[in-house]
DNA sequence: ATACTCACTGAGTATAAACTCATTATACTG
DNA sequence: CAGTATAATGAGTTTATACTCAGTGAGTAT
């Protein structure tokens, strides 16, 4: 028997223990969510949720892998078809939309995280910074921005997104920063990079 | 009496106690750091810091506030007598150089500290601000600098330092952040920024 | 000189939150 | 259908750490 009652039920329960711990971590925050809040949130005992996750490390670390996998998921199909380097912008603005919570969280409190947080951190990064770099590179050599190294373009780029995100409770904003603000980041980012 | 042995050594314990309370905070960061790390490092009892600081909000709000004082006071120095905006962001960078450590763990948790701690993170960003605006609205005057909105300009630069202040783990790098990176940072914050 | 005050001590308390485990109810096995 | 395995429960345990307080001895006032 593949698959008995039992493990599509374990299985279930595992998936909607991690989805509600997105959940939470995204309203939160890692450092200020419980393991009761989780479990009390997903209707589950509190002594549940350690027999799938024998750890709240271990939960985290699962909680930020699965996001990392959607978020690349998403940026990948948001990028796939797009070639000119204001479009793959908008296409990294538009794939943080869907998680901007959980994604200012994770970059905020990071350092403070068990280090699988790091290497999720870095595939993000890194899978950004490819596409990104992509487009940059055949820009560069047609002209149409400023000739500069490809990780500065990166990082001025990541840098002031980054910033807002992490200073969004200053904006006296409530809503979404990538809505509010995204538009004019990313005119006067290319206002920054195009040549002459 | 005004100035009684008692009164004089408290107060030097106090100061002590935040001096120490700074250093920690400057090395393992405020949510990592206990109240008896800070107490053993100071070599007084854990029960004399309650003494002179009620509440652990107390002595983190107090090490914040004395620090910006510092900082802002160190940047004033720094900027008086330069004018150019290159002069400034380097003067900004020296400054910050001296206090690295607890800016960089400041900029990094901040959102996780008591609401003081918001309140002191925007007087130090006030200033900066004021400074790099005088200097930056003077060039644009001067067609020297592209035309574009102050807090653009501000934003863009403090988002390369904090990106690169608070990712400064990744980048395989023990020393100081801004002596590595500050110069690389300047040189094409300009690039980006210089009109042409 | 004597009584009082206060900075400081450190063992003790309170509390929060992660984690355990005996018990229960349900699904599976032969 | 009887016996066994396991997902789920939630009251209880453990641990970490902020905070307390009765006691001590040096400083101060009369």
């Amino acid at each position: 028997m593949a698959e008995s009652k039992r493990k599509i039920q374990k299985e279930l329960t595992r998936k909607h223990i991690l989805d509600t711990a997105i959940k939470k971590f995204g309203h939160n925050g890692f450092v200020k969510t419980r393991t009761l809040d989780i479990a009390t949130a997903a209707n589950i005992s509190h002594g549940s949720l350690f027999a799938h996750f024998p750890t709240m490390d271990d939960l985290m670390t699962s909680a930020i892998e699965e996001f990392g996998n959607r978020l690349c998921t998403r940026l990948h199909d948001e990028v796939s078809k797009k070639q000119s380097l204001p479009d793959i912008l908008q296409a990294h603005l538009n794939g943080i939309l869907d998680f901007e919570d959980f994604y200012t969280h994770l970059i905020i409190e990071r350092r403070l995280l068990p280090e699988s947080a790091k290497n999720t951190y870095i595939v993000i990064q890194s899978t950004i910074s490819f596409h990104i770099g992509l487009a940059a590179e055949k820009e560069i050599q047609q002209g149409k921005i400023k000739n500069m190294p490809l990780h500065m373009l990166f990082n001025a780029w990541m840098g002031m997104i980054h910033y807002y995100l992490s200073n969004g409770d200053l904006f006296q904003q409530n809503g979404s920063i990538i809505k509010a603000y995204g538009p004019e980041l990313l005119a006067n980012y290319l206002l920054f990079i195009k040549s002459t």
